[in-house]
DNA sequence: GCGCCGCAGCGACTTAAGTCACTCGGGTTT
DNA sequence: AAACCCGAGTGACTTAAGTCGCTGCGGCGC
């Protein structure tokens, strides 16, 4: 019982939206959150059911995702420990827009709405830097829009190996390498495409010579020609 | 002067982000705006540009839209009278994400961005207001993805078609009757493509009996078949 | 070891989306 | 009246996107 009540205050002091709190005003939203716990694939809560209160992520990641009348998902976002899931619908009182899923083991805790709201009366610096928060979230989901409306999936899949070189790889003597961080399913869930697409996408910047491709296992040996193809490709 | 002063006050009063405030604080408030013009076709603010602070529309139609490198525009939000615009950078402290233009002569209050935050410190309620605005903005941007990566422009079109009908239709012996509110180029950028698809799509529609186009005159004929389209087609 | 299953690759195909170039008509400017 | 611009329609075409069905590999459970 102490033991879950000092965890809980640790994950709150971890969260990004309640760093301006003092250790006193910690604990006594503390008191009031719930532990909970998800394993991988669980869903935390779906489209359109009505949100009861605020999550905030201990440990693990979660997926944020719609899901069309045929079976294709879109990820919207993923959201990692310290981070805070859903924060809006808990504040125009609405259902949520999109499911939540676990991707691996997710702890997190769990205010529930009015508990929160009362708290942002209190404390509005915590209501401004939900505000921050949630733009963060708005700015990223226009850039899916741009992506969605302007780009073609291969010019998204660029993108994508782009980053990941960037912040995974390894300098090698082939080129920088570095592993997929999920399957080809995964991959066309976060670019708004099908699982055929990935594999023939990479497959044909194979053959151009730009990436080598084993498995999961990429090597990026020409980064200037990709990053060409992203400004040339109208 | 005084009537200058006057008139924002009243400008503020309708603004739904401020429904909750007492006279004498839309005094207060109004008392450190400034009114500003627009001319149709004006850029209020473009994309990437740092932000000064809030606008509150008194009177015309805002345009938020992106652009692409060939020229394509997507619509992101079309706000009116009451609302606000670009509320988030206000908060994060960004850039616009956006750009926005006066679709006809645009009235509005302006706010600095330091007023407007201290205010939010003194009325928290304010500040729990804005969430649910840009909550409702929040929305319609995951709804743009949905259509974006899930529908087709038919589809699309067809819900647009059907919204229009059902909101602007006046029912006649042909069927539902409206105008379409812009030109095909307009529509085109709402809809995340370009005009000859537009073009296209409505004299296919009216080539399969659904409805009828006469310039911007449009006669929904056959209102079912358009929503048996919407499910039907995966 | 055998069979099952999830993941990946790929060929063959259909359809949606977008591009280009042109025409036409109505309204405005000069 | 001539010249012009803008919105709209459309034919012909290219390319991107998506679908279907099948193969094959590697791991895991029985």
């Amino acid at each position: 019982m102490a033991s879950e009540r000092i965890d809980l205050a640790a994950t709150l002091e971890k969260t990004a939206l309640l760093s301006s709190l003092s250790r006193a005003e910690i604990q006594s939203l503390a008191a009031r959150t719930v532990r909970k716990h998800f394993t991988s694939g669980e869903l935390l809560f779906s489209e359109d059911e009505p949100c009861h209160g605020l999550h905030m992520i201990a440990r693990g990641t979660v997926r944020i995702f719609k899901t069309s009348v045929n079976g294709r998902e879109q990820v919207l976002a993923l959201n990692h420990a310290g981070e805070s899931v859903a924060e809006l619908p808990v504040f125009d009182g609405g259902r949520y827009p999109a499911s939540a899923m676990a991707m691996e083991d997710v702890e997190l805790a769990f205010i529930s709405r009015q508990d929160f709201l009362a708290f942002c009366l209190e404390h509005p610096e915590v209501a401004l830097k939900m505000l921050a928060v949630v733009g963060a979230r708005l700015r990223r989901l226009v850039g899916i829009i741009e992506e969605l409306s302007f780009t073609t999936i291969r010019q998204r899949l660029i993108s994508v190996l782009l980053r990941l070189a960037e912040t995974e790889g390894r300098q090698t003597q082939r080129g920088i390498e570095f592993q997929l961080p999920a399957s080809h399913q995964e991959l066309a869930s976060q670019l708004g495409t099908v699982r055929e697409l990935v594999s023939r996408n990479l497959t044909r910047l194979q053959a151009e010579g730009l990436i080598d491709v084993d498995a999961r296992q990429i090597v990026v040996k020409d980064k200037n020609g990709l990053n060409a193809l992203l400004s040339t490709m109208s």
